[in-house]
Order: structure tokens, then C-alpha cells, then sequence
DNA sequence: ACTATTTCCTGGATGC
DNA sequence: TGCATCCAGGAAATAG
């Protein structure tokens, strides 16, 4: 269940291997769940485009596209939208014949746009050679120039792909790593719902999940059923440290995981930040020995230690 | 304007 | 062994 530090590792490595490639051609699945924006659209953007750099956004990974701005002819039937097929797809495009390739150059100007993934819980994106087999619940191909192929695998479909035309994508919230503490005491001020639900509300800050949360909480002191209004900013202020120790000392394991997760290759295996109170409900506190309690807020499992967070 | 709850998905674990 | 049930969780949608 990739969180901030997971998704950061996972941007990285893809940094590193897909950086300056380009997509010749895009392949999507059928299942519509995984596309926010419409296959046309993610397909256009993505068709011909160099990858100049990828990176994280709170929980998204945000690929950014340039191309150089020859009008390209309108791409073939892309099924229209509606009647599509089952095993629908974008047929392997090679370039719309040279319609553009005579414009002598006048005028092209670089378009920008951007590639967002959200892997969900169960996504994953696979650098791998075009024969490895083809792993069920794969919703996106991307072809790159380099040979490589660039998948979306999402067994669990709620991973999301997107596309921001004009380069212009909003993640919402504020980066946890990047928020000075008046902001960070700001964020909670006058909400009356309990501080891991505030934790996980993206618009406020953007990346810490379920787990991160719970541990931050842990290590602040503080309960995750209190009200955030009712926090004292000495108490926020350790939680604004709390936060940044927990996200900075996962990335620097190269984030941690549970079950899902498989790093940019597909290669299974990180080291696992040592959870605290994350899913070790009824096992003795690491610092006091009272047994860890495990409460639902907002629909999801939260640990704490009794004795210790207030 | 907020906050709380429900919904979407599948695979793995559990129970009988 | 087989089948049903439950659970995990991010974020959008819905309800209060």
C-alpha cells in the first residue's frame, strides 16, 4: 500500500530508467475504471512524447511529457468512446503518416503535459523487455523507443491514470517534508474531526496514508480519536516532527510495504520500516508493554498505545 | 463549509 | 476440500 515514502522510491527508480525515452505507442485495457481522464486523451497526450522527467506528488507519480509541437494528423479511430470492444485498445499506432512530417518546422512549439499515476493499493508499474509475459489486470502498455515497455498492473483497479494537458496538475495539500510548523499548526486549526482523519485528508496534507499516520501518532504521543482543534501547539509541534522523522527515515529505507508492493522493476523485497503500533494490535507497546490497541476511525484500522498517547 | 459514511475492487485469510 | 464471508485501503461520491 504505497504511501509518500513508497511512491517517492518507486518515482525514483523510475527516474532513473525511463528519463528521457520516448513513447512511440499506448496500449489500454478495457476496464474503465483505471482511466480518470478518457483513453483519448491519455492516449494523445502520451503518443510521441519524450518523458522529461518523473517525480512524486503526494501519493502521485507525475511523468512529465514534452514534445516538440508538430501538429500530428488526428490520430486514428480510437473507438469513439462509446461502443467500445471488449479488448478494446489503441492498435500499436505507428506514427500517422508523415501528414505532419512536411511542415517545415515553423512555428512548432513545445507542448507539455503530464502523465499522472495513483497506484492505489494494489498498482504497480513495471519496467520490463515487451516479451515478458503480460501479467493479468495489466490496464496500460506504454512502448518506449528504447524498446522498453513501461505497465500499469492493478489487480485491485484503484489505481488511477490521468492526464494534465497543460502541465498543470494539482496534487492538493501541501508536502508533509515541506511544511514549515506555523502552516503545519495552521492545517488543524478549528477542526473538530479526529487527528488521523485529518492526517489522511489529502487536501490538507498530500501523501500520508494509514500507516504513516499511525506512527506519527504514536511517536507525537497523541491519540488518534482526538479532535484536532483540541491539540496543543506543543503537542502539533511534535507531531510536525513526527511526521517528517517517520516519511524521511521509510525513503531513506527505500519504503516500507506490507504486501502489494513490488518496487519500479517489478523486483520484489524493501525493507520495511519497524512499525511501532501498525498492525501489532494486542502485542506489548515497544516502550511500555501495555498491549496495542487497534479502533476504527473513518472506516479505517488505527493503532495506538494507550498508555502512552493521550 | 465541514464532517461522517458508503462505495468501488480483488485476493488472501478465515470459518464452518 | 469447498464454499461463503470478511477484510484491507485511497479517494470520490453521497449523506447528514
Amino acid at each position: 500500500m504505497p504511501e509518500l515514502p513508497e511512491v517517492e522510491t518507486i518515482a525514483r527508480g523510475l527516474a532513473k530508467r525511463v528519463t528521457g525515452d520516448t513513447v512511440d505507442s499506448v496500449w489500454l485495457g478495457q476496464k474503465k475504471e483505471p482511466l480518470k481522464s478518457s483513453a483519448r486523451e491519455i492516449v494523445a497526450a502520451l503518443e510521441c512524447s519524450r518523458i522529461a522527467a518523473v517525480r512524486r506528488m503526494g501519493k502521485h507519480i507525475v511523468f512529465d511529457l514534452a514534445r516538440n509541437g508538430v501538429a500530428r494528423a488526428p490520430s486514428p479511430a480510437k473507438g469513439g468512446g462509446k461502443n467500445r470492444k471488449p479488448e478494446t485498445s489503441v492498435p500499436p499506432s505507428t506514427p500517422a503518416p508523415s501528414t505532419a512530417a512536411a511542415e517545415p518546422g515553423g512555428g512548432a512549439r513545445p507542448t507539455r503535459a503530464q502523465w499522472i499515476v495513483h497506484l492505489g493499493m494494489t498498482g504497480r508499474l513495471q519496467v520490463c523487455d515487451p516479451q515478458t509475459e503480460i501479467e493479468k489486470h495489466t490496464h496500460a502498455i506504454l512502448r518506449l523507443a528504447s524498446g522498453k515497455e513501461l505497465r500499469f498492473v492493478d489487480p485491485r483497479r484503484f489505481g488511477r491514470l490521468s492526464v494534465a494537458k497543460a502541465a498543470n496538475f494539482d496534487a492538493g495539500g501541501i508536502e508533509p517534508l515541506e511544511i514549515d510548523l506555523e502552516s503545519f499548526i495552521g492545517l488543524f486549526r478549528g477542526r473538530k474531526t479526529p487527528i488521523k482523519s485529518a492526517l489522511l485528508n489529502q487536501k490538507l496534507l498530500r501523501g500520508v496514508g494509514n500507516i504513516y499516520a499511525d506512527e506519527s501518532l504514536f511517536r507525537a504521543g497523541i491519540r488518534p480519536r482526538r479532535r484536532a482543534a483540541t491539540i496543543t501547539r506543543e503537542q502539533l509541534s511534535k507531531l510536525h516532527v513526527a511526521v517528517k522523522d517517520v516519511l524521511k527515515e521509510a525513503i531513506a529505507l527505500g519504503g516500507s510495504s506490507i504486501s502489494d508492493y513490488v518496487g519500479a522493476d517489478g523486483e520484489e523485497g524493501f525493507f520495511q520500516l519497524e512499525h511501532r503500533v501498525y498492525g501489532r494490535e494486542g502485542e506489548p507497546c515497544l516502550v511500555c508493554k501495555t498491549p496495542i490497541k487497534r479502533v476504527v476511525i473513518a472506516g479505517r484500522s488505527s493503532h495506538y498505545c494507550p498508555k502512552c498517547q493521550k
